[in-house]
DNA sequence: GAAGCGTATACTGTATACAATAGACCCTCT
DNA sequence: AGAGGGTCTATTGTATACAGTATACGCTTC
């Protein structure tokens, strides 16, 4: 008789709190700005300061907190420039993206990208009034993350995982109104067709057209929010 | 009477030991594969535990190390697959670069890369028998940030800044041989004299051409020191 | 009221202790 | 000789203690 699973691994708490900080950031319960005092944080998470610790260092390393001039840290905030700044990235890197899934994502991959539009479409449809922004930022970001999976490249996928971290925290510090739900999914629709095609030419200008209009609707929206910010751009 | 400067910040331990780190693994120093024991970095190093371990979750996250099986971190190891796909990233990445340096780079800046590569260029004519890997290795992709540098996008040098670690990981892994140091300076020079004429398409195909140019070497050196490796792909 | 100083408290950096887990080594049995 | 089990040692995960630094608050002086 053999055993053909492992017994699980409980997440360290180390682990366990890197993953609820993040979340915490990520979704604006921990706004930018915001000090990360590693007392009340282990006080609030019933742990020692040890594990808080540890995973700040990790969210340091990724960008989502920076240490203020007094040696704490604090919640990152991304401004106008940083939004243009992280656009460039990402179209950069998603024109890879989506040239390298042309070439290298199998049938199944594709099946299963339109499956999951599919999906989105359902669960926004079902839901459109109690969807949080998180939630639906979500479902767009792993659109676009499942594309970059499907080119077998996981360096690629790690850095736009960093890209769509920042860009979370962008669009939970600007959306006061739901993104255009629809037009978004219809927009992914298209761009995972043109994958289909396996026409890299198409899928590089669909991807860079979908997230041209982006950047100009988040940062428009950015500049709305801060009027200072625009006339010193 | 006022003092003008602030009194020097001493660098944390932990601090000091991320760096300390960091430079053994990029230097070959800390091998692919090496596992990294908090106990025995502490004594070598001569500092507790914590510093090591904060240290280490930093490393962790840029993707250096990584956990093994048993829980233990060790130095990773790039395989023939990594380099295809970092390169590909850098591409994507090094491209945008010098797009958007022909648009936002000052003259200024612009200047500063051409005297760096002068003093590259003499200082590989002066000790080229004892620059070792590390070091010409460090002149090269400092050429390279200092084009992501001159965009004025703080997010693209960090990414890069990641690739080129892993980069160096590997080229340090596969160079017993000094790379081709003064074919890498022209290329510099062309690639930067691209710039200079602010004209996109040219610098991009340019930049493109120097980099496919080094995947194939890196790629194929790599393939040469793991025959198994090349058979399986 | 505002500014400056002193004190108390809170926070950060680091070392150390303890418990759980992994790995090495030795012994016994087949 | 090889396999299995037990014990010891080393390592990792976590909590706690201590020292240095930052911040808040209260009091005094102008």
């Amino acid at each position: 008789m053999t055993l053909s699973n492992p017994l699980p691994r409980r997440a360290s708490l180390h682990e366990q709190t890197y993953q609820t900080l993040r979340t915490s950031i990520l979704s604006g319960e921990l706004a930018p700005g915001d000090r990360l005092v590693e007392t009340q944080l282990a006080t609030q998470l019933e742990v020692s300061r040890t594990p808080i610790r540890e995973a700040l260092r990790q969210l340091q390393r990724e960008g989502l907190v920076a240490v203020d001039t007094s040696g704490g840290l604090r919640v990152i905030s991304v401004s106008v420039s940083d939004a243009v700044h992280l656009y460039d990235c990402r179209i950069a890197l998603e024109q890879a993206a989506v040239r390298e899934a042309c070439l290298h994502a199998s049938d199944r991959t594709l099946d299963d990208l339109q499956q999951s539009i599919a999906q989105s479409e359902r669960a926004v449809q079902r839901a459109a009034s109690t969807l949080n922004t998180f939630e639906m930022l979500n479902l767009d970001y792993q659109f676009h993350r499942k594309i970059a999976e499907s080119t077998g490249n996981p360096w690629l996928t790690d850095l736009l995982d960093q890209v769509f971290d920042k860009m979370m925290l962008l669009r939970v510090q600007t959306t006061r109104h739901n993104p255009r739900v629809l037009d978004i999914c219809r927009e992914h629709r298209q761009i995972c067709e043109t994958i289909a095609t396996r026409d890299a030419a198409t899928a590089i200008a669909a991807i860079e057209s979908h997230l041209n209009a982006s950047k100009v609707r988040v940062v428009t929206a950015l500049e709305a929010l801060q009027p200072s910010s625009s006339t010193d751009v």
